[in-house]
DNA sequence: CCCTTCAATGTCAACGTTGACTTACTCGGT
DNA sequence: ACCGAGTAAGTCAACGTTGACATTGAAGGG
């Protein structure tokens, strides 16, 4: 008996991948030329209702999915994406300003590509890059190295940038911030009304821009009240939830403890919140970004629109594309103190 | 005396945005001819050191970026892109996942493209088009329509299709979930085992495929243990913190309270717990989904790792590349119970 | 009935890059 | 001096789509 080899079209008809269909495959089985079938694809109406009726059968029969990447190409390699470039997709803050940039986007026919630099400063350059080869027609960046100079080139080019939470360096891009130094200041004349002359601030890094603005606005509102403004209060070294802990711990251990706390950003709250729960004293407890368990926790707040920042950036991107030579914009949006109950504690007599 | 009119160089040396410079351009400056350029820019090796430094001089020059567009298409029309369709970006959940996929991703050199439904069945055909249009070379997916069959033609066209949180409807793709029904029945046998007979359950959708598992879980573990499973104790409605709160409330106010709740998902967890901070009751409580502050909170949880649901989901797209008609694959990701405190209060006597 | 106008469709080249091939040298061995 | 092999470089076409332009035929005006 003989063994059969299998033929030929049994092996042909189990691709394990064949190849899309393009415009071409569609105007042959259509029969039409490739221009027809690409008018009809792209809602040209100078094409008769039976030729586009027929080129959308055959389109649908064939599954075609036009070829964007063509597209973009022929039409001068503008794309209809733009990029995200983050630190930490984690961070509530983070992807709160990405729903907004993406839905603002989505309503504009564009799509969002993300990446994060891993809260790398190393690493922005080559992200950044991977993104303007992929022709990105914006670039919304959240910068974290120390400086931008290398954008310039690429908005001499046609590519807006915008910089989203914190100002670039060295690069005159559009911008988008929060009045950090007020809602610090709210913050710290809010406290010092309820009677408290001694509060500490837990802040993640001193290279950090909101974090000096912030810094900025607690000490000059100390002074304005006439306080003493004390290095042995201030903590710059709480980058994460376990080190803003510490740090809590550290300050209220000290000799002269702070009868209230401001945490710097919502890393840094939940870091301070952990701590306060070990404490017997009652400390009062103000923290910067809203989140949201917040209000349940009648934690007061320094809040503010994580979503319409991301909103308000992508709108600077599209009017940038329209004005590249214009001067730079800055927007800033405001921030406001949410009272909730932890930020009215007055100072614990225990505590002096 | 004469108005000089200004002479055309001064107009061309001002253009709003020149046109970005290619490889050709590149070349010309250099001295070679394009595929040279080419050779130096994607590493190639057969060119001399002398040339190699000319060309990437001028491409330093000229602040030439290689389009990625073009070299996709002449490739072959797969890209470096993946692409990640989801809910709502602002729901933690969501955002770990997608910080999983990110990393894994490129760690291969692959970036990420996200689009999100806006938990709309209807939105997710047109946000999947818009992906696959543009030739992302995975589709990573939370599904949501009541039909993902019209993905069939894509997985037989080469591209992986990989669901994640949900299995897809009518469609054979591989797909990342997590134990869903052991965990709520984890969370049911700690409670019964603490005293408790009367188990409230809150979740979202009685159409969502997490929503069920764990309900079954869940009454499941009530008929393993020989309790009682009451309509009245489960509550499908809770789409949201609002109506997770509201439902809450109206189950303790029931005829015969539960003295135990079980939260479907993080976002009723915290309507959950924003209601029993107004009960006086000591109502025991379990969510699913862990979050930043429950340890804080001392809040039970059904834990388990999104962000590991990401890299899985990201492998098994990787994986399905190579191979794709074998048999779909499902990777099941254990949950587990973290106790913390709320979960393991006694029956609240005062309401019995 | 011819000429214009316009709608429907087609032809061709180009977007920027790279794979397949070819060409021009150089070098070592005999 | 000659050949084969190897290295460095170049030429050309093609990826899938669309803009510019050309062609066809029918309708409408005089």
């Amino acid at each position: 008996m003989e063994i059969t080899p299998p033929r030929a079209t049994e092996l042909v008809d189990v691709p394990s991948a064949m190849a899309r269909p393009t415009l071409s495959d569609v105007a042959r089985l259509a029969g039409v030329s490739g221009k027809t079938v690409s008018r009809v694809i792209s809602g040209q109406h100078n094409v008769s209702v039976e030729t586009r009726e027929r080129v959308m059968a055959a389109a649908t029969r064939l599954r075609f999915r036009p070829n964007h990447l063509a597209r973009d190409l022929r039409r001068g390699g503008v794309t209809t994406t733009v990029g995200f470039v983050m630190g930490d997709l984690t961070n509530p803050f983070y992807s709160s300003v990405a729903a907004g940039i993406e839905r603002e986007m989505a309503r504009h026919g564009l799509t969002m590509v993300i990446a994060s630099t891993d809260d790398d400063p190393g690493h922005e350059a080559q992200v950044v890059a991977a993104m303007l080869e992929r022709r990105v027609r914006s670039l919304l960046i959240v910068p974290i190295a120390p400086d931008q100079s290398y954008l310039e080139g690429e908005r001499q080019l046609g590519t807006p940038v915008v910089c989203i939470d914190r100002p670039a360096h060295n690069l005159a891009a559009d911008s988008v911030l929060f009045a950090n130094r007020e809602g610090a200041a709210m913050a710290v004349r809010s406290l010092v009304e309820r009677g408290h002359r001694k509060i500490g601030f837990i802040g993640s890094s001193p290279t950090l821009y909101t974090h000096l603005e912030r810094l900025s606005g607690y000490r000059d509102a100390l002074i304005d009240a006439g306080l003493r403004v004390s290095r042995e209060w201030e903590r710059s070294d709480a980058h994460d939830t376990e080190s803003a802990s510490r740090a809590t711990h550290e300050l209220l251990a000290g000799e002269d403890p702070p009868t209230a706390i401001l945490a710097a950003n919502n890393r840094a709250s939940t870091g301070v919140l952990r701590a306060l729960r070990d404490t017997v004293r009652r400390i009062a407890f103000i923290g910067f970004d809203d989140f949201d368990l917040a209000d349940t926790l009648g934690i007061t707040v320094v809040a503010h629109d994580p979503a319409n920042m991301g909103t308000e950036a992508a709108r600077l991107a599209l009017t940038r594309e329209r004005d590249l030579s214009g001067a730079p914009t800055q927007v800033v949006l405001p921030t406001h103190l949410v009272h909730r109950g932890s930020g009215e504690l007055p100072p614990d007599q225990s505590a002096v």
